[in-house]
DNA sequence: CTGAAAGCGCTTACAG
DNA sequence: CTGAAAGCGCTTACAG
């Protein structure tokens, strides 16, 4: 079954295929006789014009693709959902890629959605980017670009994140006034800015309150795995270490811990706490159920999108782009680990 | 920066676009130096043809799309990775949309990627889905079809699914060798087919083994989620049903079950055995680990798309295409909560 | 072996 | 207000 294409509707209504045309596109110069004539013979027929044939005079795709790190992933799934849910009101469709943390991967991902001629790029930079000229030609092309969640400091674009600092001050001031006093921290890797971020808000609540930074006390997750947070707690415990809370960078290392206290008939919280960050929703499918920092994600997917256009809009108008941090708030989630 | 051409490309080496566009996809009337040097410059300068004005002569967008039911779902993840790497591989790109459960959303979903003219869809019904029109309408556009996991009996294209019947069997086998007796179980809803043949299997296993089928003792999970299976383990501990082992359909009312079940001091699986089904990754993570049924979703999602590909080919050859269903193995994995 | 020309299905500057 | 024509960047049947 062949598609219908702007020649067949003009045949059918006895027009021009320009008048066609213009009349879809609400043209102010074609009567509103013809527009209505048209438009209905459209809607009829189930007529959409050809979007491949469109961006051969448009340069629009009407597409956008989304590079992020981890696909099975809660936070990044409910980035996804308020980017798609936003691009679907408008009528983009949305390419999904995965950089699996790995900067070659992120840069072919990139490249692939730059042949695809998308019309921005939604990225969440990988954990072992280390160089940002991939990143940085985007622009140079002309495509528009919004990072979320994992930025970099040193890229020029729009971005949508959280204030990870604060968001870490909040959780470890919460274990201090619950009387916890030597807290551990499970960290993320070197690289990223949100792992730094979070570890510098984790020292900052300390000094803050009058409690020593102990640097035996911090164990990197380079994966931020379950398996990591379970054998850094078994180092705590084997070691004797003195820790009556533990702060982990996300919900999985969180866990990991907390199955490791549960086999070691630790109680939580009353001897140790544990904390996570994301809000995962396994983080109260679990027993005890997790405390941790809720990142809303599908509202900075929606924001995403809407920076997207604006920029768009603004390119259209030949306006210079003014690219702005949007910073979304975090809340803490008390549940029974702490 | 303004992408290549092939007029560029034969502008620069002085010969006709016809000849380059014919070396780049080494058409045998080339010759093969006039190949190597279209090869090595195009290489050179990185030329990619531009895939929107190819369409509009070969018809082929070299896309793809995949509907499914869930998009923040461990075993669809799983599958998407499986289709995604094997299309790459191709130099495939691949939308990625969700039903949401909803038989209006998947018709519109179906509808939007059959509007961006990809050339093949991959679908896993959803569970409202009671109309097949929607879906008999992809290949009357002569899009091609694969269904994978959720399929129906009455669609007439390939499918990737597993045994059912044969692992719910499996299942209910194992429990009942470790000699549970009053097994319940939490069934999904009562439409999709691989809801009624995992409740088929159990009842059978039961026959087989000479334990009377009860009906009080089987509970429908319609959201299959968390909370059905703690409320359904919760109405069996209030009504004191005489239970020795649940058998749910899927990992996540499992879940809710053990949760109930250490709530209520009831001992895992001493008192009560917990058997879930798909093998997500947080049934490793909580305790007591959770005994299920492994579905290989990659493999399955990689087999999907070699269909594809297949009746992609048998089609250019103008062979008439021969529907397929491939099943799939499952493993049974035993851990702590059985 | 090479290339001129037609045409895919749109959009839009231009003419009437 | 309407429409003929050019052109986006490819592919391919056809001519030489």
């Amino acid at each position: 079954m062949k598609n219908l294409t702007l020649k067949d509707i003009a045949a059918a209504l006895d027009i021009s295929v320009t008048t066609v045309s213009k009349a879809l596109q609400n043209y102010p110069d074609v009567s509103e006789k013809t527009k209505e004539r048209v438009k209905a013979y459209a809607e009829k027929v189930n007529f959409k014009p050809n979007s491949f044939a469109a961006y051969l005079r448009t340069h629009e795709s009407k597409t956008v693709g989304i590079v992020i790190p981890r696909l099975n992933h809660f936070f990044f799934s409910s980035i996804l959902r308020g980017i798609i849910s936003e691009a679907e009101k408008h009528e983009y469709m949305t390419f999904i890629l995965c950089s699996d943390e790995s900067y070659e991967l992120e840069k072919t991902q990139i490249n692939r959605l730059l042949n695809k001629n998308v019309d921005g790029i939604f990225l969440s930079i990988a954990d072992k980017t280390h160089n940002l000229s991939h990143i940085q030609n985007i622009m140079n092309k002309g495509t528009n670009l919004v990072i979320f969640d994992k930025y970099s400091k040193l890229t020029t674009c729009s971005s949508i994140v959280i204030d990870d600092q604060k968001a870490s001050y909040t959780a470890v001031e919460h274990l201090i006034k619950k009387g916890k006093k030597r807290i551990a921290h499970f960290r993320g890797p070197l690289l990223p800015q949100n792992s730094i971020d979070r570890f510098l808000g984790y020292r900052k609540a300390l000094e803050d309150h009058g409690i020593e930074y102990n640097k035996d006390l911090v164990f990197i997750c380079d994966e931020i795995s379950n398996r990591e947070g379970y054998d850094h707690m078994q180092t705590i415990l084997d070691k004797k270490l003195d820790v009556d809370a533990v702060f982990a960078v996300a919900d999985l290392p969180a866990i990991g811990a907390i199955k490791c206290l549960i086999e070691n008939n630790i109680k939580i919280p009353e001897e140790i706490s544990v904390m996570g960050f994301s809000n995962w929703s396994i983080s109260s499918l679990i027993t005890p159920t997790l405390s941790t920092i809720d990142q809303p994600g599908e509202l900075m997917g929606r924001k995403a999108f809407q920076v997207f256009l604006e920029e768009r809009d603004a390119k259209k108008r030949k306006e210079p782009l003014v690219f702005k941090k949007y910073i979304i708030e975090t809340t803490l989630i008390e549940r029974k680990s702490t």
